[in-house]
DNA sequence: GAGAGTGTTGTAAC
DNA sequence: GGTTACAACACTCT
């Protein structure tokens, strides 16, 4: 039995479900779609019709979103939105993760399951969302192309250029936080790699985005783009469940260098600066106001 | 036990 | 059009 699971999560942990899902559910036929909530299905009300007998024949990602390619063209969508997790029960697949998270697929389908698809293998997939704000959606390839195309420039796809993202910057006056949460100018950064990103370039998040200067801008873009790597390449964070012994959470926690750190001495100016929380394009934001400008 | 806070995003109002 | 506030929801923390 294996499975994966995140966390509230951002590009990196959407990317580590991709990746992780990617060799078990690719070439598997869904046999039969079972949905528990019907708010987390959207679209198509034939929902589990539509799957059966659908074979995935790839996962790609873009931005938080998932797109689950069909073998008949159409797309499944799928978004985590801020609790969803998705859970591969594999009786054929080896051991991962540690001994909790084996457990918690055991006890599946459990009070937060959403949407269970049986596998024509005897393998089954398992959406579960505390909060019902993630969705799946079978959408066709032209509507899912059209999701794909309102999201903006991404760290790690070759259109992340420096002039493209002055160009998405713009000269917009909200503070830059929310300009670099804003997923139709730049995609996948999220409340954790934003603050981290405005951290590495010593830029406040509350900064007004038209009085950053071209080196700032600069920095913000170096900064963005090596936090993105860096956290993909270790698995993403996972923030709430980061001290459970499960073996299958991400390790980029403890790279973070403002995010939760409200309280503690700044890791770069030591005890000059005291990393402060407050409210910036209304969510919680961490920032050294010694080392930030 | 009440109230605030939570890593997302769409919508509506200014 | 840009910006901001808030709602969607269920749970945990103070």
């Amino acid at each position: 039995m294996r499975m994966y699971s995140v966390d509230m999560p951002e590009l990196p942990e959407v990317e580590a479900v991709r990746t992780s899902l990617l060799p078990h559910l690719v070439g598997r036929t869904v046999k039969r779609a079972e949905v528990l909530h019907r708010k987390t299905v959207r679209g198509d009300k034939a929902f589990e019709k539509t799957l059966a007998g659908k074979t995935f024949v790839a996962i790609r990602r873009r931005g938080k979103l998932l797109f689950f390619d069909l073998d008949d063209g159409g797309v499944l969508l799928g978004h985590l939105k801020m609790t969803g997790q998705f859970f591969y029960h594999g009786k054929k697949v080896k051991t991962g993760g540690g001994h909790s998270l084996s457990a918690k697929v055991a006890a599946l389908p459990d009070a937060h399951t959403r949407v269970i698809l049986h596998l024509e293998n005897g393998d089954t997939l398992y959406f579960n969302d505390m909060r019902l704000f993630g969705y799946i959606k079978i959408a066709t390839r032209a509507e899912a192309d059209a999701a794909e195309a309102t999201y903006g420039i991404e760290p790690g796809l070759p259109d992340f250029t420096l002039s493209a993202f002055r160009k998405a910057l713009g000269k917009r006056t909200a503070p830059i936080k929310g300009v670099l949460l804003n997923q139709a100018l730049i995609s996948g950064l999220g409340n954790i790699y934003v603050d981290e990103a405005c951290f590495r370039a010593r830029v406040r998040p509350m900064r007004r985005t038209n009085t950053l200067t071209a080196k700032e801008v600069e920095k913000l873009y170096e900064g963005a783009k090596s936090v993105i790597a860096e956290a993909i390449a270790l698995g993403g964070t996972t923030f709430r469940n980061y001290s459970d012994a499960t073996g299958n959470h991400g390790r980029f926690r403890e790279k973070l260098q403002v995010f939760d750190r409200a309280g503690e001495p700044c890791v770069r100016c030591g005890k000059k600066g005291i990393v402060v929380k407050t409210v910036c394009a209304g969510r919680g934001t961490h920032y050294c106001p010694k080392c930030q400008k």
